[in-house]
This record gives C-alpha cells, sequence and structure tokens, in this order.
DNA sequence: GCCCCTCGTCGAAGCGCTTCGATAAGACTG
DNA sequence: CAGTCTTATCGAAGCGCTTCGACGAGGGGC
C-alpha cells in the first residue's frame, strides 16, 4: 500500500485535471493565467473546479512557485495607539489583503527580530506590515536587514530606503488651528500628549505641535501648546495652568484622547474645543467638541497594504505616504481632505 | 542553465545536509526528533544549522508533513467584547501558539463561510479559533460541516460536538453575591445588559442572572435582577427604578461595562458595587468598586489554544470548559478562582 | 561463534503545484 | 503547396521537505 493513502478530503490538482480531461499544467494555466487557454477548456476546467470543490495546496503553491500569498502583520507590543482604531486597522488591512488574494499572519512584537527573521527565512509570508511604528522603533533596524519587502505604519526617527504610511500630523495640527482662526479666536493653545510622549520622540506628537504653532503664526493669532498627562488630575492640572497662564484663551484643541473629557469638562463653556482623535471619541465625546480632525484608520490600513502589493510585485513606490485628515464638525458633516503624496 | 538558479538568500536541508557531513534525511531527524540520532552527529547538525542560519521552508515543511503548523484565529465581525479584553486574548493566543511552535493566521468573519471552506481546503491551517462566540452564530454551523479542529471561545446555543471554552459566568454571578453578603448586606441587586442582549439570547447575561438570583437564593439575602441600557440616561433610568421598587438595596452588581461607571455616579455613597468586568476598567471606575470578578482574558487565550493543540495532537478534549472568575477587591490584592473542568 | 536485535544512518519516493520546453494542429505567407 | 508562425496543450523536471524501508555495525543470549 501506498505511503499513507491520500487524505479524502483533499482534491487535488491532477483529480481536477482528470475530471476535466486535460494535463494538470492546463489547469494550473487556467488558474494563474499565464498561457492562453482556450475559452472552450477554460470553462470546462473551470466546471471541474467549482464540481470537485478544489482549492489549491497552499503549501504546495508556496514551494513551486516562490511566492506565500500570506503578508505578515506586526503588531507593537503596547501600542501607542487607540484600541478601536488599532481594530479598524487590523479589519481594513485584512480585508484589502485579501481583496490582492492574500492572507494576513498576526506576529506580535514580542517574538522579536527573532521572529521576523524565521518568518522571511522560513518563506511563510513575503512581505511584512508593521504597525505603529515609533520613532526609534526596534523593529526597523531588522526590517533593513532583512531585505523583504515591507512597509510601516508610522514614521520612525530614520524613513530612509523604507515605506512608510501615517496621517499627516503636521497637517492635522495646523487645520486645527485654521478651524478656529476662521470660527474668530484670537488666542488658542494646544493640550497635547502627556510629557513622557515628547520625550520618548514619538513624531506625531511633535509634528502635531509644529503645524499648529506654525499655522497659527501664519494666521496671526496667539498660540501656545503644552503637553498634558492621561490621568483625570493631570488633565484638570493641565487646564487649570493654561487658564491661568492665559486667562484669554478661547479655543483649545486636544490630541490627547485619553484626557479629552476630562479637558472638556474642566474648560469654561464658553471655550471652544477641537480633538485630533477617532471617530468614535469625537462624536462621543461629552461635553461636545466643535469640531474634530480624524485619524483614517481604513485608509490607513488600505493604502499600507496595497503599497505592499505594489511592492511585491516589484513595483516602486514612495517612501513616504501621508494622508490628509478627516475634518468632523459637530452638526455631523463629514469632509474628506485628501492624501497628498510624496 | 537551470530553471531559476536557486535564490540566493534561501539556505536548504541539503545545504545544511552537505555542510554536516549528513544525509538530508538524518538532518530532518534531529530537527523533529523523530528517530534516534546520535549526540556527536547531533550537536553537528545543529552546529551547521546555526551556522548557515537555515529555517525550514514552511510550504514544503506543509506539503511533506501535512502540517501546516498555523492556526487561524476568526475574529467576529462586531464584536460583543470590550477591546482591551480582546486585545489581551489576542496576545495570549499568538504567544501560546508560538509556543507551541505554531502561528496565528487572522481572519475576520466577513469572508465567511467561504472563506473558512478556502483556508481549511487549502490545508493553509490545521486548526481553527472562533473568538467572541454567540449563542446562535453563523460560523459555528460551517464549523461543523468542515470537520477541522477548532475551539470556540464563547458558547453557541448548542455546543454538542464542539470544543469551547469561556469564563464561568454562572460562578462569577454567585461569586458577587456570596461577597456581597459576607459584607452583611441583605438586600442586592444585579444590574445586567441592555435588555437587547438578554432577548438575543446571548448565554452569558442569562447564565450570570441565574448564577446571582440562585447564590443568593441559597444565601437567603432579598435579590432582584434587571437589565440595563448602555447609554448614561438609561443607566440612570435603571438605578432610579431600582432604588424605587426597593430603596433598601445596599449592594448592587453590575454586568454591563459601558454604564458602570454612570450606574457608580448615581447610587448613593453608602451602595456597595461589585462589578463584572475586565481589569482595567475595575482599576480605574470611578467611584471605586468594592470589589469586581474580572474577566480572564489571558488564561482563557491560553486555554483555548493549548484545547487545540491537544486536539491536533489527536487527544481527546473536554466539549466546555469553564475558567473561574478572578475575584479583585478594592484594596488591590488579587485572588484566583481555578479552573473548572468539564 | 552464530543468530537475532537494536541503533544510527542513508537513499529514494513522494507531497501538490508551477513552469519550461516541446509538440501537434491550424492559419498564413508567397 | 512547402515553409513559417501562432496558438493551445502536454509532459516532465523540479520546489524543499518528510518518511519509509534498507542496511551495516555493534551487542547480547545461548
Amino acid at each position: 500500500m501506498p505511503p499513507q493513502g491520500k487524505r479524502a478530503d483533499m482534491v487535488t490538482i491532477s483529480d481536477v485535471a482528470r475530471h476535466a480531461g486535460v494535463a494538470v499544467s492546463t489547469v494550473s494555466y487556467v488558474l494563474s493565467g499565464k498561457r492562453a487557454i482556450s475559452a472552450t477548456t477554460r470553462q470546462r476546467v473551470l466546471a471541474s473546479i467549482g464540481e470537485l470543490g478544489y482549492h489549491p495546496h497552499a503549501g504546495a503553491r508556496a514551494l513551486a512557485s516562490r511566492r506565500a500569498n500570506v503578508i505578515a502583520m506586526v503588531l507593537p507590543l503596547r501600542t501607542g495607539m487607540h484600541l478601536p482604531v488599532l481594530m479598524q486597522l487590523v479589519t481594513a488591512v485584512v480585508t484589502t489583503a485579501r481583496q490582492a488574494d492574500h492572507d494576513v499572519l498576526l506576529m506580535t512584537a514580542d517574538e522579536g527580530p527573532a521572529g521576523l527573521r524565521r518568518i522571511a527565512a522560513s518563506a511563510m509570508v513575503d512581505g511584512v506590515l508593521v504597525m505603529d511604528v515609533e520613532m526609534s522603533d526596534a523593529r526597523v533596524p531588522v526590517l533593513r536587514e532583512l531585505g523583504r519587502p515591507s512597509v510601516l505604519i508610522g514614521f520612525p526617527a530614520d524613513p530612509t530606503g523604507l515605506t512608510c504610511v501615517d496621517l499627516d500630523f503636521h497637517l492635522a495640527g495646523a487645520r486645527c488651528a485654521e478651524h478656529l482662526a476662521q470660527l474668530g479666536h484670537t488666542r488658542i493653545a494646544l493640550l497635547g500628549a502627556p510629557p513622557v510622549v515628547y520625550q520618548r520622540d514619538t513624531g506625531f506628537a511633535h509634528r502635531t505641535r509644529a503645524g499648529f504653532l506654525d499655522a497659527a503664526r501664519r494666521l496671526r493669532v496667539a498660540a501656545t501648546a503644552r503637553p498634558c498627562g492621561e490621568s483625570p488630575d493631570d488633565a484638570r492640572a493641565a487646564v487649570k495652568q493654561l487658564l491661568d497662564d492665559d486667562p484669554g484663551v478661547t479655543g483649545v484643541v486636544v490630541h490627547n484622547e485619553a484626557a479629552l473629557a476630562h479637558i472638556a469638562a474642566a474648560l469654561p463653556d464658553a471655550v471652544s474645543v477641537v480633538a485630533i482623535c477617532p471617530d468614535q471619541v469625537a462624536v462621543s465625546a461629552w461635553p461636545p467638541l466643535t469640531a474634530a480632525v480624524l485619524i483614517p484608520a481604513e485608509e490607513l490600513g488600505r493604502q499600507a497594504v496595497s503599497l505592499l502589493m505594489r511592492k511585491l510585485d516589484g513595483q516602486p513606490v514612495p517612501e513616504s505616504t501621508l494622508l490628509g485628515p478627516k475634518a468632523w464638525f459637530g452638526a455631523g458633516a463629514s469632509v474628506d481632505g485628501r492624501v497628498t503624496g510624496s
């Protein structure tokens, strides 16, 4: 008897070939479209495939074609990201990958560099998507060394030679200042991330602040920016200090999801509040926001995957892609601020 | 010239064999441990592996061994779960799977049954882990039909023939009643999930209520249970009605994360509040909780994976596994209520 | 000292798929 | 109508790994 008699439930390409009365290679070409196949033959083969419920064996395919049709998605250990946003991102990634006929392998960063090396060397994935990258991210040097196609969501300190996607925080900060200026405010302030985030060099915090201050200067409105802790007490303290320093402030930008509610509660009712935050946080904020700049999580995911797919196909892609922030106004209207390239 | 000259970066098993001066099969046996290999040979082979940086080609291995060493993790479309809990769960799953030398393929439920079938038929994964299962979950019949090893986190209406893991909500409800009784309360109440959840037949809500009421009866304390909406208004309304109906209530159990804060705020200070909720919600609740019964997310993930691994090894596993709730007391001490089998 | 084991190793046969010639059978030339 | 192209299909050679059977070399038992 043969080694282990083929498992009952496995339909192979040669079953299909026999059933359709053609050669194995013909079936393969029907599936891949890499050679011309006559319409009649194609029909017959496709019919057999449907009838037998054939699905190609992923391993065999990967072995022969040197393409696994799987990408890895690396989650950070401790995410700096708001979880609902992360989930949206993940969902968008998986969905988009599937549309490009790829599956997604999930890795947490805690396997470290060795994990990335293993995944790459075992030819298990064709490319890597790294989520929530920070300025000095330990995963970045490994990616460089690996030399596999990869795309980062977020920017490390030095993105040279990599492919990165992120919200354009500079633009987001500017939009907030512009919005407040348009409403007639002349003294505005930014309450940002906790001090530790600025110290940790987490790019986005700095970029937001710079965008905010630059725009304010350009628009000739008085603006200050300060960090803000995440706890209710920190939030209250930051607000108090802000009002002490400049009692004339009438518009505040909050770039700190965790503290948003407490900040908004501590501010006088007359002050307009604009936040940079995820959709869900914005709509459910109380007291209600004047406006918000939303994080385009889905688009981030989609863009990241399509960039990776292009890299897998050997096409050139821009090193950095910045997505325009979406604006949201208290009423509920939603306006797009479209993509900027690079 | 050969078809496509081997890619420079790929080290194969025969490279290792040559380098170590043994046969390919010997290397394989060193790696798998399926046949005895002399210590000296093993050393030599392992040394070569390290030196060359060899990692077996996942596809080739899957093809030859009929084992992909990958499991699929299916996320629900719209999760009934608290996101931080989901993340803990996911992390635990990935980590545990890696310890058992498996990787995790991420699927969202939106590919539907076809996705599961594809994944199974393509031999891409050896087993399936389904998260956050609900009473009448569309994914359950597919799993039955598929006949691949699978483990569910959460219980469907009819778990016959499946393998399910979940928190023991009945016990959790009982623990809450017991705790309040021990503190001397004689009139207690449960505020549960929104009415719609009870109607949707989502198992856990009913089980908690039953556990709570049973224990109260056993302990001879007066107890009532009622659903509670998630909005601040619903929460306030539920509390008002509760106090109207039974002004003598001194202890309340809350099994509703979303409404917890509003319920606690609306209750008189003198009332003790116990919650069934994730760790993070418990410690950050304000006003502070008297105690909490925590959802053992990590253990849930670990158990689910190890059950799946046992199934993959052909070992028998119990149909249902209920994990004992962890108790947490206001002070910060944390006590384990260990696993119950089945 | 002969036979039978066990132990450690090797060679070869696939696993299911892709891909590269090769090859008939027409479709055009001139 | 001989010669040259296409076009559609086939056969076979791997892809890198696991696993089965074979086999030589020692180690008892009697």
